[in-house]
Order: C-alpha cells, then structure tokens, then sequence
RNA sequence: GCGGGAAUAGCUCAGUGGUAGAGCAUCACCUUGCCAAGGUGGGGGUCGCGAGUUCGAAUCUCGUUUCCCGCUCCA
C-alpha cells in the first residue's frame, strides 16, 4: 500500500469539483476571480468544521459566548481599526525586473542607505519629506516624486524604469441607501475581518451577559477582502469565512493567555484528525508584527503549495478598544469588583479561516492508495467532519435486499448523514464513497434476510465485519470516537 | 495590477483553414453474491467570450475573461 504525497493542489481541485465539495464561482459565465462556491459534500464538510469550532469554543467554555454581527458596519469603524490605512499600501514597479515594491519602504531603505554613508543631513531631510508625503498633491504623487527626485532605483535590478504609484485598498467599497452617489460620506465597506463587530460589541455583551473578566466573545462570519493576487484555490479568496475569539484579559495576564490560547487552539487542529507532522507553530518575528499585536503566532498547515497560514493567533494588547474608546467616545474600561482596578482590557485573538481549515481537511485526508495494482483515491478524513457517515448499499438490485436496505436508511438516517446506493457493482460503489471521504458503508445480502445482520465495510482498510443491523448506530459511534489518522 | 503559459464533452486529451472526435465518467435497461467486471442504448460541445481576416475559422490576427507560474499582502 502507498500513498502519493501531493505536489499542489491539482489533485484537490479536480476532486472537489468532480465529487461536489468545491465549484468555480459563476462558472457558466467563465468564472469570478477567487470567489468559490461549497456544492454538496463541501457544504457538509464545512458546516461539520463550523460545528466543531462552534462547540469547542462556547459550548465547552462558560466564560465564552457567541454573537453574529452584520457585515456592514459604520466606516468609522474602519478607521479605528487601523483598515483605512494599513490596507492602503503604495506600490511601485519595475517596469526591468516586473518586480513590486511598496514605494514608501523603497524610500526607507534609501535613507538607511544614505545613513550608512553617513549623509545625515540628506537622510533626515527625505524622513521629513516620507513623513509629511501625502500632504501636498496625494500620497501617491508625492512618493512618486520623492523616488523620481532622487532617483531611487530598484533594489534587484539597478533600473530606474518606474510605473507610477498606485493604491491597492483590500477593502470592497459599496453604496449605503437606495440612492447611489459618487459621494465618499454614503460609503460602506464589506468587513475585511470579523474582529471588529466583536470589539464593537464588546460592552454589550458584557453589559448583558453577566460575564466577568476574563471572557470571551467569539463568532463565525464572512470576511471581505479585494486581493491583489488571489490565486491556490480556496486558500486565499476574496469572500472568505473566519471564525474568530477574542478574548479578553486583565493587563499582565496577556502574554500567559496568549501562550495558553496557542496550545489549546493547536490541540484542537490535532482533534479534527489533521496528522501531527503536518501542523507546527511559527511565531512572527517581533518586527514583522501587524499595527495591532505585541506578540502573534500563525498555526500553520503543511499544504501542498508548502507551510502556510491556518489560524493566527495574536495578542492585539488594548489597541482595538482603546482605539474604538478615542474614535467613539465611549468609555471601554472594565471595573474589576474584587481587586478595585480599572483597566481597558487586552485582547488574545484567535482567528481560523473556515475555507482554509476545510481545505487542510480535505489536504490532509487525501491518499492515492495501491489496492492490487489499481489506484484507489480515498479521503481519510476525521468521520465526525465527513459530509457523509455512511452510506447503505444492496448487494444487487433484487426487490426483497431494497426493502431491508431502505429500512436501515431510514432508521440511521435519525443517526447521522446518510446515502443509498444501489446502481453498479458493490466494488465500482465503495470506491465512489471512499472519494466523498464515507467512512462507513453498509451492504444488505440474502443471508441479513434471514438473520437481520449486514455487513459494515470500513473506508481506511476496506476491512468488513458482519454486525446486526440493530447494532449499526452503536458501532458507527464506537469507531466514529476511537478514530485517529493513520500516518 | 504587471510579465510568462494555457483554455475543445463532467474529466484527460486528439483534431493546424473544409461535416465536432476518442477514452473515462454520467443516465437507462440487462447482467452482476463484496472492492472502479461485462453487454446494449441514450444524453451531453454556439471548440472560454467578442471582434477581424477569409468563399469558409476550433485552427490565423487583435481584444477580453478565467485558470496555472512568479512579484506584494494576509485568515
């Protein structure tokens, strides 16, 4: 038995969309860039990954609760956030090399140049132009000016062959109200992440749901973001899902959350079956971090297009609130009842993409197997995220195996995700289930006539064992708890 | 967005200016007693889309959309 290991991600797309997990966005009208749409099995599939985030994240907690908040929000919000301007980058090409740059870090690397040949005065001259740019006719005019002024060349290939600077905002723009104008004051965004509509929310929640500090509010939404390059399937999408935690801490206790939120959110990749040597934890150099964080780890999933981004977990300390507190005028301080201190509190974020979680799934499930010089495609997957448990089959076609057949269809369909199955042989049918990722196929023959008994035939080794068909649901549980991903 | 490559049936592809093809898949019937068996028949393509050249375009030219590979960002 051998398994192939995956070069990219060809092999997912053409299953996804031949078993219905995965479709092109408005594919009949050739398609929209970057946007995917779940057919059956990936709409179980995700909706069993949901599930399982939901519950490990509220359910399990008494000190975490759940909202659902709009996709639109008030452009202040935006603001606040830091959005408006950290997703309003400046970039420049090289026209040579076809390279991108972003053109106000092109310009901070001439002045550490000029610094190191220690021409104080011109290097403070060019900070105070980069720091005053956008003030005279536009930040992009300005930038452009400063590297043409003095001709700034590309870093890789020496040339001085520039395009002008553009913006690229991440963020989707739309109309507010019936009536549409060019007017900036009527528009609103699309979300480009989740976080906010909790931060926002933050007061009311604990204003009504008696939780103390420390508490956490989590949620699973949409997410909006206009992709310079979006590309690798549904890893990097325009319209995406997130499903977020923040939580929210006493100054001082953010770093022991932050580490203690890391672990527990790796354990739960580990839980939904996803192989150990495939998931690692990398922190983010302390330069490299985002406006918002003090310190931040991405969980990451060795996909076939290489290690990659799953889950981020950030410590956004009291930047969200206290921001918000300034934008809006409304106080965010939590008074804590026993110690008598007032603080704004600091945040550990815990933020999975939902799309990207399904495709690790479906990544990590993936096995092309030898099974006597044929190749079997299974997708051995967690059987309490398989869009479909299990599926009742007919030995053949024979009136008398339909009725039985049909029954135990009805009666597991109480149970769990159920299909029936009778056209083809039994062998062409298995290996059709074994693609959708069913781990438990049941077959009716003459002799159950007799005895009420079937047999069950496991997805990971093809075993098969006879059980009663009263039996069913019970070792389906059994099996579904003991499961664990083979290597 | 920029550069390079690609687009013909659900999938893999053949077809280089003259009637749109194959294998697999799918559907129906027959067959089939446990791992993609066999038989018969059916459905499915404005050759990504739009122009142009031509008596005639899947085929040549231009534009456009989408996908793949790089450049930047991120869940």
């Amino acid at each position: 038995m051998s398994v192939t290991h995956l070069q990219n991600l060809d092999k997912i797309v053409s299953l996804s969309k031949a078993r219905g997990f995965i479709f092109q966005s408005s594919e009949i009208y050739g398609g929209l860039g970057a946007v995917y749409d779940y057919g059956p099995l990936g709409a179980e599939l995700k909706r069993n990954i949901r599930e399982a985030w939901w519950k490990e994240m509220t359910r399990k907690h008494e000190n975490i609760v759940g909202i659902d908040a709009s996709i639109f929000m008030h452009p202040r919000v935006w603001e606040a956030s830091g959005h408006v301007e950290g997703f309003n980058d400046p970039m420049i090409d090289d026209r040579q090399s076809k390279k991108r740059y972003r053109a106000d870090m092109l310009i901070e690397q001439y002045i550490l140049k000029l610094e190191a040949e220690g021409k104080q005065e011109a290097a403070m001259d060019l900070k105070e132009q980069l720091d005053t740019s956008g003030t005279r006719d536009g930040l992009c005019q300005d930038l452009h000016k400063i590297i043409m002024d003095h001709e700034i060349r590309a870093p890789e290939s020496g040339a001085f062959d520039w395009t002008d600077v553009r913006q690229f905002n991440l963020m989707f723009k739309t109309q507010f109200g019936a009536v549409s104008s060019a007017d900036d004051e009527d528009a609103v965004y699309l979300r480009p992440e989740t976080a906010q509509g909790i931060f926002v929310n933050y007061k009311n929640v604990m204003d009504t749901s008696r939780q103390q500090i420390p508490f956490g509010i989590a949620q699973v939404g949409k997410a909006f973001r206009n992709e310079v390059v979006a590309r690798q399937f549904v890893f990097r999408m325009r319209e995406f899902e997130q499903m977020e935690m923040q939580y929210f801490v006493e100054p001082g206790q953010d770093g022991e959350m932050y580490e203690k939120w890391l672990g527990k959110r790796m354990d739960w990749h580990k839980s939904m079956g996803i192989r150990e040597e495939n998931l690692r934890a990398e922190p983010h150099p302390v330069d490299k971090l985002a406006h918002y964080a003090r310190a931040a780890a991405d969980i990451e999933y060795r996909f076939p297009i290489g290690w990659q981004e799953v889950e981020g977990i950030h410590n956004r300390t009291d930047f969200d609130l206290t921001q918000h507190q300034e934008y809006s005028g409304k106080k965010m301080e939590y008074f804590d009842q026993a110690t008598r201190k007032r603080y704004v509190p600091y945040v550990v974020e815990t933020s999975v993409g939902l799309d990207r979680c399904t495709l690790m799934v479906l990544c990590d499930a993936y096995r092309e197997e030898d099974v006597e010089g044929d190749v079997r495609t299974v997708l051995k997957m967690h059987p309490d995220l398989a869009p479909v448990k299990a599926c009742i089959f007919t030995l053949v076609k024979k009136p008398e195996l339909q009725e039985l057949a049909r029954k135990i269809e009805g009666d597991l369909r109480e149970e769990c995700t159920v299909q029936y199955d009778e056209s083809g042989s039994i062998g062409k049918r298995y290996r059709r289930l074994d693609e959708a990722g069913t781990p438990f196929c049941i077959t009716v023959d003459f002799d159950g006539l007799e005895d009420n008994t079937v047999t069950i035939r496991y997805r990971d080794d093809m075993k098969q064992e006879r059980v009663s068909a009263d039996r069913l649901a019970e070792v389906i549980r059994k099996e579904t708890r003991s499961w664990t991903p083979e290597s």
